[in-house]
DNA sequence: ACTATGATGCGAACGACTCTCAGGAAGGCG
DNA sequence: CGCCTTCCTGAGAGTCGTTCGCATCATAGT
């Protein structure tokens, strides 16, 4: 058996499927507890990570240095262009990008070259709302 | 008066002149006492900060969540092509990847948008060396 | 030189995250 | 259905990078 169906797991990914902004760990556990769940901290991270491990959530990292995570809809590899403001996030495709990044990275001679691409901006009804 | 000239920031702009690689503030610190300055940890994290901040030095973020600092020679906006072994550090300029960028945002609506676009990858001397 | 004020250095504090470990519960087996 | 192995859980302690508080120091304008 490789990873275990506990209730844990399944209130996280629950919650995950209410949400549509990117969440820290910290977060989700707290909603957790205000929802009337007894899910320890250490379980969260725990869950969290696994879950991004094997895809099934995407994580990234803010400014902060603060992970955080989203369970999103396109299940390949995609990019994401998030508002500043509300949180609200688009799934965007980087085709051009990355095939730009794997010819800078060929023609400096680098290899298996990993990307991070994000962009944060201030969505259209944040902007409007001032 | 702005930002005082101290001993302390001097070492710190002469050591990032030795030195080609992303280092974090803890690195730093170490190699200042190794050569004998008597400089304090919080200082080397303020002085690196201020210095991020003027544009002085490049700071971003490894996988890790540790902030790594970097003198560059071009002083303009850029984006870097890291060796994930020996750390040799590329500068490169992403007209095209920022150009996408401002296009893609903009076609979801979105204002005032910030980038991170970073290519970790394996150089051609490491791969040779295995 | 004199002084106002930013900079320094130390240790304590902070926040995100991980580990330890005892108890609990999936899920395969008979 | 009950048993047992193994993985998972929760709480608290611990780790690690970073920041804060504060007394002291030193830079740079007068």
């Amino acid at each position: 058996m490789v990873v275990r169906q506990t209730r844990q797991r399944a209130e996280i990914l629950d919650l995950l499927d209410d949400v549509d902004e990117f969440r820290s760990a910290q977060q989700l556990h707290e909603m957790l507890r205000t929802r009337g769940s007894s899910i320890g901290l250490a379980t969260v991270y725990r869950a969290v990570q696994s879950l991004a491990e094997t895809g099934e959530v995407d994580s990234l990292r803010t400014a902060e240095g603060e992970s955080v995570y989203r369970r999103c809809a396109q299940r390949s590899h995609h990019h994401h262009l998030v508002c500043r403001s509300c949180g609200r996030t688009v799934e965007i495709d980087a085709g051009q990008a990355e095939a730009w990044a794997g010819q800078v990275a060929a023609a400096h001679g680098f290899d298996d070259v990993d990307h991070t691409i994000e962009l944060v901006g201030t969505c259209a009804t944040c902007r409007a709302a001032g």
